[in-house]
DNA sequence: AAATTATCCGAAACCGGTTTTGGTAATTCA
DNA sequence: TGAATTACCAAAACCGGTTTCGGATAATTT
């Protein structure tokens, strides 16, 4: 069915090791002979098995990437676009992109020792990375090339690209501290991973620079969903000591604690502003609009392809690392301080009682219209 | 660096040849030195090599699925969940995914082609299927084996998962004509997707059932953007005979209705009723949130997979078709009719003039204080 | 005890390419 | 004109597996 390198040379009457030293470009084949073979070439439609090539060469020209969907429900925005940019960049070596995924962390590391032992990639891609990250170090018994999309620990070893995080956070915090916001809460992510650090040590840096006694941060982790958002904010606005400003490692964290902020009846932007990270679609129709940074997913994806595919073909190449920033985008959940926590703290008790007791009169008047 | 089966046979002290036949099952191996093989290939990490396979079954034993992001910016939040479905179901053969992108129509065939005879896959899903999809008739040549994810013309002849898009705009239809709505607007998305057709005929199918003339419904196609949606419907509501319920082919271009609605200060689900079809995220939180069908991507994914490894393996498979359900999630974008179509033309009307006298008035009162 | 059959495994062919080796014919050089 | 290159290509080895073939040994049957 298919055509194969010998019914080429057949049809040619010339040998098959001819025919492959003239598609490869040796120089040891004449001119006309080259001519003839890629003009028989395209007529029948050959093109080389890369499986054949693959077993003499040793690679299975494709790179692996892993996922974890963490539930059915998880949605992942932008993984078209980070599949995208991979596959531009690598597709101009020949190479495709091998996606499988995981169910488990420990699934996911058999994934990756098979994957490679079985030759069906030459080296991977790993997202999301980790503190101490476990698939780092399987790899690394393997010589199995790879590239981070994330930071770690020793960043001289491995080549890696990343969005500067630090300094997102740092621009976010300093932004809330100009708006005159002094109570501020930090809601990380998954703290296993390594962004989450990051990402506080941006705020931390930046009240430090800021050089004042009087910003009060609180931290909290594993924010990850819409749900913990709101409930993380709906509890501390009620505390005795509301922050005014939150900055949220994730995006769906930013838009649970805006719900919180509505549902006490509050303006979000205004009375309590927001920061998030990320740039998913849901916040620019979420209202009022959240002001995040927007990560370029593409390019994330064609750097670290690009970057994999040095490490593969050039001998001896140097690991390299890459940050690049994230565009802010100024949208309406945040700015400039109204109240400050103790003038917060007081106005939602105020609405609170306000509320209970309208509530109360609808009660009311419901009951004596129904008598 | 890597270990061979001819290491394997080496520190056994047997021939290749029976390591490959004790590992694969032949029964010509007594039982004793398959479990030598077995023991020591766990010991010293022995994998086939997947590409060494390949060349002599013939199979590489991925399968191909390649995605045409429109632009940059493009999501496609539930993609983790369809490629979460096929690689879990493929997994169970050893099969992998193997992932390309395009950036145009005549790469995306190419890519199809190209893939399959240099044998990096040995099949392929076919998402977003088209009117006579270019796609089929180019692998339809090459006898590759493929799985539609959606419908086409020739439905016997390829196998094919699908949901049911017509009952569901059916079902949509009839809510909102039981809602009391009459004059009706169907937004379609890309014209030259098969979904397209099956989404209108639903609508056209619940209005004919309804068995009455009193019904008007108005067509409309490429409707595929917020941006699109908004422009749309705003267009349609200021109209002498403006619907009173949008059905929306995609949930982005009913979330512009959404926004139109709320631009002429009406409100949705109030006013004007509004249902989206796919269950993406925004839906959840824009506000109104919207009412729509959500698709189980992950099982469409599954499905996908499991009919392409019947069609690889089991000799001369039949090839299957199937329908599921999607799930209306009833949220707060509909409701009971309110205003008749001229009813709503008049109370936009009348709306518009308060507003633009409201504005006057406003900058009439600037003016003067500025004075 | 001889003949037959079963069991097990080594040897070799094969898959579709790439790369090395070696030989012939044509060309260049002295 | 003869020797040394050069140009070109066929043949063969190789990559790492799978599968076929055939032979040696052991077990069973007659």
């Amino acid at each position: 069915m298919k055509i194969t390198i010998q019914d080429l040379a057949d049809h040619l009457g010339i040998s098959k090791g001819t025919v492959s030293r003239a598609l490869r470009g040796y120089a040891d084949v004449s001119a006309s002979t080259v001519e003839r073979v890629q003009q028989a070439a395209k007529e029948l439609g050959y093109q080389p098995s890369a499986v054949a090539q693959g077993i003499k060469t040793g690679l299975a020209r494709s790179v692996g990437l892993i996922l974890l969907p963490k539930s059915r429900a998880a949605s992942r925005p932008f993984l078209m676009q980070f599949i995208n940019g991979i596959s531009t960049s690598i597709a101009k070596h020949g190479y495709t992109l091998t996606v499988a995924t995981a169910q488990s962390d420990a699934e996911m590391l058999e994934l990756h020792r098979d994957l490679f032992v079985q030759r069906k990639v030459d080296g991977f891609i790993l997202p999301r990375t980790m503190h101490n990250d476990p698939r780092i170090q399987i790899l690394d018994q393997l010589k199995a090339p790879l590239v981070l999309y994330g930071q770690t620990e020793n960043l001289t070893q491995y080549s890696w690209f990343d969005i500067n995080q630090v300094e997102c956070f740092r621009r976010a915090t300093t932004r809330l501290l100009d708006f005159g916001h002094r109570h501020l809460a930090f809601l990380g992510g998954d703290a296993p991973l390594f962004y989450n650090s990051l990402r506080r040590k941006g705020v931390e840096f930046s009240i430090r620079e800021f050089d004042q006694e009087e910003v009060q941060l609180q931290v909290f982790e594993n924010i990850t969903t819409v749900a913990d958002g709101l409930e993380c904010a709906l509890r501390l606005l009620q505390s005795s000591q509301p922050p005014t400003g939150f900055l949220c490692a994730l995006d769906l964290s930013a838009l649970g604690v805006i719900r919180a902020i509505k549902q006490l009846e509050l303006i979000p932007g205004e009375h309590v502003s927001v920061i998030g990270y990320e740039g998913i679609p849901e916040g620019e129709f979420s209202e009022p609009s959240l002001t995040t940074f927007e990560v370029d997913q593409y390019e994330a994806g064609f750097q670290c392809g690009v970057k994999l595919m040095q490490l593969i073909h050039e001998k001896g190449a140097k690991v390299t690392g890459t940050l690049t920033m994230a565009a802010l985008l100024e949208r309406d959940s945040d700015g400039p301080v109204r109240f400050n926590s103790s003038e917060l703290a007081t106005f939602i008790r105020n609405r609170k009682r306000l509320l209970s007791s309208q509530e109360k009169l609808h009660r009311m008047t419901e009951k004596s219209l129904r008598n």
